[in-house]
DNA sequence: TTAGGGTTAG
């Protein structure tokens, strides 16, 4: 009926009184389903019939009072008569309690309707299914759709709606949801606005942007008028695609189109500019908002919370929970976790402490993101103890872990070594049911391409049981207990663990390289494991791969493992193992558009990406390709660092980067040298001490650039109370630059020869070099 | 029956 139009809001058909019942119903303290029984039997001639107490029920619902609004649900059909409205006060109920996410209780309305005679209705099933899809339960969605047909009912065009709504939620794919948009088109069901704006949800979920753009056009061309949620699912496909310059062209299209954009939009916005690493637009869409004189409701203001904290810019953050609290809008948990997560990834636990006892005080309890963040910062921070202590509270709480939870603590092994418990706690979590996603495979597999053997070979003896283990060096081959996570404190492994962690803080992970097949074998065991549980790597994923690449000794073993990358992504394998291989034109193109795609990502991906492959190329020698993908990642600002005449800064970068860095820019301040101009006073080089590392002090980047150092004979030495800056006087370094052999070694040339690519060796272009 | 936020990988 509305297809094509706008949906009114429909004129609420209860009466006054019914506003009035519904206060005192809520006044009601610590009521129970009888209070609210007596309050109604008061009003019970009074009252308009069913729709009166629809509103009650919604309204009851819109307020989280669950109780109270099944109590007003029984008494009114108790005293109802007519069947239909009996229906309708089920259906009412149904969905309440959808949005409540009782599903439990909504199916048991729906089954006494059913059994009572007033629930075999269009709309009863159909708030089942938005009951069901709402809280993620698709597929019991569809089977409600499928038992609705055996039932004898025809599904309208509501019931595809809350389907397709559904397969979003749900997380199914976008073949899946059109399968039920094909079935609701031959039933001869004519979708609508809201039938699009679901699919568009669909879309964006799945981060298919330029299906969404197609689905937004369709709807154009069937002349499906758009609304405020199409622009703004729209919109939130293209950003979660990290499309922003074409989400900021829909947002001036829906301005012409006088679709204004509202709070939602601007939080969608921003969010997007903040994922993609733009956090000043983000900020400054903030002003805008502010200025176009849309308020900030309470996710916009825990987006911008979340912002500043994890800029860690904290007095800004507190300024917008001030500015929210002065709103009447009371900081909740997710307020909380993003400042949890602010002070703690910076270290700062007194802060974190100070935070949680405020969140007692306030009565806003710990929810699992809250445990999983604080375990995951004290982890990380080398606070064992503390991050026991959450575990062991988390436990009390009775709840369940999560993919996050698990994948966290996968983590934490894996930092520190322990890639057999991660890799059983991956097989415990999927039998108790929980679906790793790609953050959990890519922890491991980047523990894979670190593979610290020596370490775990020190745990075999330690208090934690692995006395079953040989002295094997396969990580996988150690048996570990069944159940990790366990059920009583005393065989709890994570305790265990993280108890022998607190004992042995100060001993950092060695990194080894791969040795031995079975390793690999273990790695491809996990790459099967990921097509056959059908989940997408990204670029981190294929980060980590060439990272463990890097640590292959042999060519051999490293090619198995980029096989595994042909069979991800065909794009990137054919980039690694074109360059490796030594460059051609068609790879340089092949490179280029995958560097573009790569532009689109936040800038710590995209250096982590462009890090990964400079050090795969280096370490197999194929030093030419590996400076020329450094320059690319340098000429699309991908390390942020400082490149001038007296400064190299080599913060960030990987040591191959890095490496390849130094000459380029040795060879770079040369031909200032060489045109007769002089170098400043001081030149220096910046590595860092490892501050910037997983492991703190570690320095692998100041160890590998003091070799380079030593190895070309660069006149550099360490700077005085400075570990990672090495420095010479410009008259020293201009000295050793006119230096007959020093040209020769600076340029790079390839360990590896490529016959079929001599024509193409040529020497780098010191045009293009001097930047 | 439809839209936005906080946790995990590099």
């Amino acid at each position: 009926m509305h297809f094509g139009r706008p949906k009114t809001v429909s004129e609420s058909r209860h009466t006054s009184l019914a506003e009035e019942v519904l206060q005192q119903v809520l006044s009601f303290q610590h009521s129970n389903g009888k209070s609210v029984e007596n309050i109604l039997w008061g009003y019970e001639f009074s009252l308009g019939g069913s729709d009166d107490y629809v509103f009650l029920i919604r309204e009851l619902g819109n307020r989280g009072e669950c109780s109270k609004a099944m109590a007003c649900f029984d008494f009114a059909v108790k005293r109802e008569r007519k069947r239909n409205e009996q229906g309708k006060l089920a259906s009412a109920m149904i969905s309440t309690l959808g949005r409540l996410g009782r599903v439990d209780l909504a199916k048991g309305v729906f089954d006494k309707a059913k059994a009572e005679g007033y629930g075999n209705t269009v709309y009863s099933f159909s708030a089942l299914i938005s009951a069901y899809g709402r809280n993620g339960y698709c597929e019991d969605a569809i089977k409600v759709l499928d038992s609705m047909k055996t039932s004898g009912l025809k599904p309208n065009l509501v019931t595809y709606n809350a389907v397709i709504d559904a397969c979003g939620k749900g997380g199914m794919n976008f073949e899946q949801a059109t399968e039920v948009f094909d079935e609701m088109v031959a039933n001869g069901v004519v979708p609508d606005r809201i039938t699009y704006n679901s699919l568009l949800a669909v879309c964006s979920r799945s981060g298919l942007w330029e299906e969404a753009r197609n689905l937004f056009t369709e709807m154009v061309y069937k002349g499906i008028d758009r609304d405020i949620f199409t622009f703004n699912t729209l919109l939130d496909a293209v950003c979660k695609a990290g499309q922003m310059e074409l989400a900021f062209e829909i947002m001036r299209e829906m301005s012409e189109k006088k679709v204004w954009p509202n709070v939602v939009t601007y939080s969608t916005m921003v969010d997007g500019c903040a994922k993609a690493g733009k956090l000043e637009e983000a900020l400054s869409l903030f002003n805008e908002m502010k200025f176009v004189g849309i308020s900030l409701d309470r996710m916009a203001y825990n987006t911008l919370v979340a912002i500043y904290a994890r800029l860690g810019r904290f007095d800004e953050a507190l300024g917008v929970c001030l500015e929210m609290e002065n709103a009447g809008i009371k900081k909740d948990s997710v307020t909380y976790n993003a400042l949890l997560v602010g002070y703690g990834k910076r270290g700062e636990f007194d802060e974190v402490q100070r935070l949680l006892e405020e969140m007692k005080l306030v009565n806003v309890s710990p929810n699992i993101l809250t445990y999983s963040t604080l375990m995951d910062v004290y982890s990380k921070g080398g606070m064992y103890k503390e991050a026991m202590e959450i575990f062991r509270e988390f436990k009390q709480a009775g709840m369940k872990a999560d993919v996050v939870l698990y994948s966290s603590l996968i983590d934490v092994f894996c930092k520190n070594g322990m890639v057999n418990f991660a890799v059983s706690l991956l097989d415990e979590m999927t039998t108790e049911g929980i679906r790793p996603n790609v953050v959990t495979y890519n922890s491991i597999i980047d523990a894979f391409g670190r593979s610290a053997t020596a370490r775990l070979e020190d745990a075999a003896t330690d208090e934690i049981d692995l006395s079953e283990s040989e002295s094997s060096t396969c990580i996988v081959l150690t048996s570990v207990p069944e159940s990790i996570i366990g059920f009583s404190e005393g065989d709890n492994q994570v305790i265990r663990i993280f108890k022998q962690l607190a004992a042995e803080k100060e001993n950092p992970l060695k990194e080894g390289n791969i040795r031995n097949s079975q390793e690999i074998s273990c790695i491809l065991g996990l790459f099967h494991k990921m097509h056959e549980l059908d989940i997408k790597p990204n670029v981190v994923t294929f980060s980590a791969i060439l990272n463990a690449c890097s640590r292959c000794d042999s060519f051999e073993d490293a090619s198995v493992l980029l096989e595994e990358l042909r069979l991800f992504d065909n794009q990137v394998y054919g980039v690694a193992h074109g360059l490796l291989m030594g460059s051609n034109k068609d790879v340089w193109i092949q490179a280029q558009s995958l560097f573009d795609e790569v532009r689109r990502m936040d800038s710590s991906t995209a250096s982590a990406f462009y890090n990964a492959l400079t050090d795969m190329l280096w370490h197999f020698g194929q030093k030419r390709g590996a400076q020329r993908v450094m320059l690319e990642g340098k000429n699309r600002q991908v390390w942020e660092n400082t490149w001038c005449d007296s400064c190299l800064d080599l913060h960030m970068m990987s040591s191959g980067a890095a490496q390849a860095m130094v000459h380029t820019w040795l060879l770079n301040i040369r031909s200032i040298v060489s045109e007769g101009r002089e170098l400043p006073k001081l030149v220096s080089i910046l590595t860092g001490w490892g501050k910037h590392s997983k492991v703190v002090g570690d320095g692998t980047l100041r160890r590998a650039v003091a070799a380079l150092l030593t190895g070309i004979s660069a006149p550099f030495h360490v700077a005085k109370g400075n570990l990672g800056r090495f420095v010479s006087s410009g008259a020293i370094v201009s000295a050793w630059l006119r230096e007959s052999g020093t040209l020769e070694v600076l340029i790079l040339q390839d360990d590896r020869i490529h016959p079929e690519n001599v024509q193409l060796d040529r020497l780098p272009n010191l045009q293009m070099l001097t930047l």
